[in-house]
DNA sequence: CCTTGACTTAAAGTGCGCTTTAAGTGATAT
DNA sequence: ATATCACTTAAAGCGCACTTTAAGTCAAGG
């Protein structure tokens, strides 16, 4: 797979150009290429890691947590115990989220219902 | 049971008496009684009212289309297919989310699997 | 050659959802 | 009586995550 240039990126990942470079700029992301005119160039393995942002940024992690993260990640393998605490640590976040969002899911579902029961009484029966 | 004064509605709540106080100044609360000496008192009317605000800030719903909902509510049942439909978009969207959730939740949990393997290689064998 | 369009930077601006501040009132405790 | 404390209001401030603006560079097409 070729490398891909910011727009096509921005498109892949659903997210607008400014906000790659905004990533850039707060060290989310780091050491992309450049081509001859001074272009970002995006390798597989920065696709890869957009691709984590994007996994770890839907499901709630804000970006200073990301952040460290990253730098961790830049640090090589000595870090891999801490990040595993930390992608740990995330999943039972998500989970957590998930049996609150069931919870919720059951109580608008129930609202339904009622609305459902009031429009037939109103409807006539 | 009985009506109770705004910090004990914020603790119930979990949420700040600021909060209640701006959520009444932007018209998501409304005809919230006051005592003798102009506090606010609320009644078990307001407390559901006020739980469902919670359920749907976080499932994700915005404050304007919780206003707009609270608008059709006190408005009467002539509103009640129109908030009907909002509780099922509402529902399609939470249900959607707990997918998305469900998929970025095995991400992660490969994340820790790799990382662990990782482990296992470095700490010897 | 020159226009078009996508890129570049740094800095300022935006929108959401609160949260804090400042100034004041009133009931209760010492 | 006076201090304390929880409340009241209107307005300003804040943090996060972008998004937009302004000014400039560069490569390709007509």
């Amino acid at each position: 797979m070729a490398d891909i240039e910011i727009s096509d990126m921005a498109k892949l990942m659903n997210l607008n150009s400014s906000t790659l470079r905004y990533y850039e700029s707060i060290g989310l992301i780091t050491d992309i290429k450049r081509n001859a005119s001074g272009k970002r160039v995006y390798s597989e393995r920065d696709i890869k890691w957009i691709e984590m942002i994007g996994r770890l940024r839907e499901t709630g992690m804000n970006i200073n947590k990301m952040k460290k993260y990253a730098q961790l990640r830049k640090m090589g393998d000595s870090t891999i115990t801490e990040r595993k605490n930390i992608m740990q640590e995330h999943l039972n976040f998500i989970e957590n989220k998930i049996e609150e969002l069931a919870k919720s899911r059951d109580y608008v579902a129930k609202k339904v219902e009622i609305y459902t029961k009031m429009e037939e009484k109103i409807n006539g029966k």
